[in-house]
RNA sequence: GGAGGCUUAGCGAAGCGGCCAAACGCAGCUGACUGUAAAUCAGUUCCUUCGGGUUCGGUGGUUCGAAUCCACCAGCCUCCA
């Protein structure tokens, strides 16, 4: 039996330690840890679930976790990974995205009972902190030479960064003391643009040495893909953990096209299925080369976690149906829940060439004319590149639905208002 | 405080009075091939009522005509103090 550390580190998911021998001490008995969140979006995206499912891989190899909401480091801004000062965001938009994604740790991890785990905002003690006391208690132990030193710092001596965004290390660092001490916890872990962070923390909790017990941090790569192009990120940004801004198909999807090094890849990190389970999966896909085996135990598997078996299967169904063209052979019923979710409604008699602007297939006329002309578009499964045509209800699906396609893989179900 | 240079489409980068809606590369999109992949090949990437309209950091000017010349402003870079 290997321990959780091992593991993830076996899997590509810790890129730095503080101590590696120390972090894997620690680990080898229960232990409390934690990693923080920023309500910086009104829903968490594929990215942050990395950070997530290594909380559920502690939580189940028996350890207590810590997750944090920032509620006030969300107020100041991170500047990690950023080249320029971030806008503010309102009071009542952070309430909402600190909400949202409370709601959204909630479904992935137990907080079920104290001892397995607990979710908090750090607004409850940061936001009590007076100017004077953060002053005098923590700002203290920040010589500003080490504070400059840090990357996340120097990469923006250039292009400017505000005294505001200058202290997010030092919130965080109090949050990781604050756990350390109320809490008992002596690990904290984030991304790898995090690590100036988790450092200054470990550096706070040394420095302050109210007990002898140790601290440690670790980081965890950047996911890529394996052929450059940005992890998470279709060509209509992230992709969100909140079914409603992005569809289970989406990211069944997703995950099904990415290449084959990536897949393998992916299976470690993103699988909860043991190491042993994975290397099967991986010689299964080097003898069936082109069935892709690789990368639908993949997208199942996440899908599945992030969703549940219901959204799962209807995402393989859609894809099924989708990609062999069948849609035409669905009941009403069926259409709707395999394309449901993708429905506009427009109005009858509407131009091609409009529908494909409306149903933001198209960015413009001149694309649009363009897609048609060069055979791009399907109506109902029939290519369709003449300009002039209008939907009727007359050609739709059970008298009002038309499926719109744009090349292979952007579908859009239409459905004709008179 | 002084001297010089730079700013072009998503990014990089040509163009230096008309032939410029602006070369080329990357990236994106579409088609072919394929494994819903990669690689490769082809097309395409400001908007349009297809007449034209709006672009080359910003604002004014010179000119029949400006991305190209001039003035001012802003940002960035290098050197001197």
């Amino acid at each position: 039996m290997i321990t959780i550390f091992d593991e993830l580190k076996q899997r590509g998911l810790i890129k730095d330690t503080s101590n590696e021998e120390e972090v894997r001490q620690l680990l080898s008995t229960p232990t409390t840890i934690y990693s923080g969140f920023d309500p910086s979006a009104i829903s968490m995206h594929l990215g942050n679930f990395v950070q997530i499912s290594i909380l559920m891989r502690l939580q189940q190899a028996g350890h207590r976790i810590i997750a944090v909401v920032g509620g006030a480091t969300g107020m100041i801004g991170d500047p990690s990974g950023k080249s320029k000062e971030r806008n503010l965001l309102n009071q009542a938009s952070l309430q909402a995205n600190t909400n949202a994604i409370k709601k959204q740790l909630e479904r992935y991890l137990d907080f079920s009972d104290p001892k397995k785990g607990i979710v908090v905002n750090n607004v409850d003690w940061l936001g009590k902190l007076s100017m004077i006391d953060y002053l005098r208690d923590y700002g203290k132990f920040f010589p500003i030479n080490y504070m400059l030193a840090k990357d996340v710092v120097a990469n923006r001596l250039e292009s400017g960064l505000s005294y505001t965004e200058f202290s997010y290390m030092l919130l965080q660092s109090i949050d990781f003391l604050h756990l350390y001490q109320r809490e008992g916890c002596q690990l904290q872990f984030g991304g790898s643009d995090q690590w100036g962070n988790l450092t200054s923390g470990l550096e706070l909790i040394r420095k302050v040495g109210t007990s002898d017990k140790k601290a440690g941090v670790f980081s965890t790569p950047l996911i890529t893909r394996n052929d450059g192009k940005k992890f998470g990120k279709t060509e209509d940004g992230a992709l969100f953990l909140d079914a409603s801004l992005t569809s289970p198909y989406a990211i069944y999807q997703y995950f099904y096209n990415v290449d084959d090094v990536t897949a393998l890849n992916y299976l470690k990190v993103f699988s909860f299925d043991s190491l042993q389970i994975l290397k099967d999966i991986e010689t299964q896909h080097q003898a069936n080369l082109g069935q892709r085996v690789a990368q639908k135990y993949l997208a199942a598997g996440i899908v599945k976690v992030l969703h549940g078996e219901a959204q799962l299967n209807e995402a393989k169904m859609m894809s099924e149906v989708l990609f062999t063209g069948q849609f035409k052979s669905l009941n009403e019923s069926q259409l709707l829940s395999v394309l449901g979710g993708l429905k506009v409604n427009l109005p009858e008699g509407i131009l091609l060439e409009d529908a494909l602007i409306q149903t933001s297939a198209a960015s413009s006329k001149r694309e649009a004319r363009e897609f048609i002309q060069g055979q791009s578009i399907s109506i109902n499964g029939e290519t369709m590149n003449q300009l002039s045509y209008t939907l009727k209800k007359e050609q739709a699906l059970f008298g009002k639905y038309v499926v719109l396609r744009r090349g292979k893989k952007l579908y859009v179900l239409i459905e004709l208002q008179s």
